[in-house]
DNA sequence: CCTATAAACTTGACTACTCAAGGAGATGGC
DNA sequence: GCCATCTCCTTGAGTAGTCAAGTTTATAGG
């Protein structure tokens, strides 16, 4: 059935998998990109960032624990915070005791505009994972299949 | 339990799905880059630029349709391929047929070379899902479920 | 044949990261 | 108290992609 020769027709079944999550992954990040942005303008980078800092108490954390949480580099958190300070949904604040610690905290603003965002990416989601194809307990295996991979989820190491 | 008020504590289980996701993503593609830079000097996407080559009939595809089946755009492919061509793994070839199109094909070199790649990420993706944690069917159940999730995988729209 | 539209590809300008280097402040030994 | 070392953060340079615009060739209508 296939002609010619065709180098690496089969491969193992891990490896197929990693390739299929690569590729679910840049589809699922285009689609909330452009939702995201479309209706807030922020990017599903942005957004992730922001739900982080949500999550923390105080809604504020420091920059480097931060780098840690998404998986990001310092340098990453840095360029990826500044244009959301530039747009008011987060400030940067002293810590008293360190002066080398430079918070990023969330803004009244922002914490406003990010249940907004949290709205639409789980509208988003429900999207994606439209009841029709989806059952609970499918989203739930996929997710705890994806927390043995590696993505420290959201504990420090 | 939770001091201080936190915003989007909870999350719907879809967003904690995809989320988890671009998280696991991208360790993979870290993990996957340095091990093929580091012995082949390819990224993860030169990578599967050269695969799916590997598996076209004659180890050779039109651009566009190399686009459509990684996910990429037209353009990211031509930038993608650029180095590819320099280092002697791809050349460009001409159609008869219409002159637009720029066919990508493996040279022998390439095809040699991208044997020992798939090795190495085999190797690379057996240490990912290693025996210990991962079963054959979680593998598989994993690849199922990513399927599902709009990666078109191998064919056409 | 000639013109309009569409397809395949490339290019320029931009974004979002990375890594490596460096500044500034903290910390621990002595 | 001072020096070495470490941590937090920023910055410059580079890489990998995107989108929009432009070129060239094909195709279809009249």
């Amino acid at each position: 059935m296939t002609p010619g020769q065709t180098v690496a027709a089969a491969m193992s079944d891990s490896l197929d998998a990693t390739l299929r999550l690569v590729r679910a992954q840049a589809a699922l990040v285009r689609r909330f990109d452009s939702r995201l942005s479309g209706l807030h303008g922020v990017s599903l980078t942005d957004f992730t960032l922001l739900l982080r800092l949500g999550q923390a108490p105080g809604g504020r954390m420091r920059r480097v624990d931060l780098a840690g949480a998404l998986g990001l580099t310092a340098s990453g958190v840095t360029r990826g915070l500044a244009p959301l300070e530039r747009i008011g949904l987060v400030t940067r604040e002293a810590d008293a005791r360190d002066a080398r610690v430079a918070y990023a905290s969330l803004t009244p603003t922002g914490r406003r505009r990010l249940k907004e965002m949290v709205t639409t990416a789980e509208e988003t989601a429900a999207e994606v994972f439209a009841p029709a194809a989806w059952s609970v307990e499918d989203i739930a295996l996929l997710s705890a299949l994806l927390t043995r991979l590696g993505g420290r989820g959201l504990a420090g190491h």
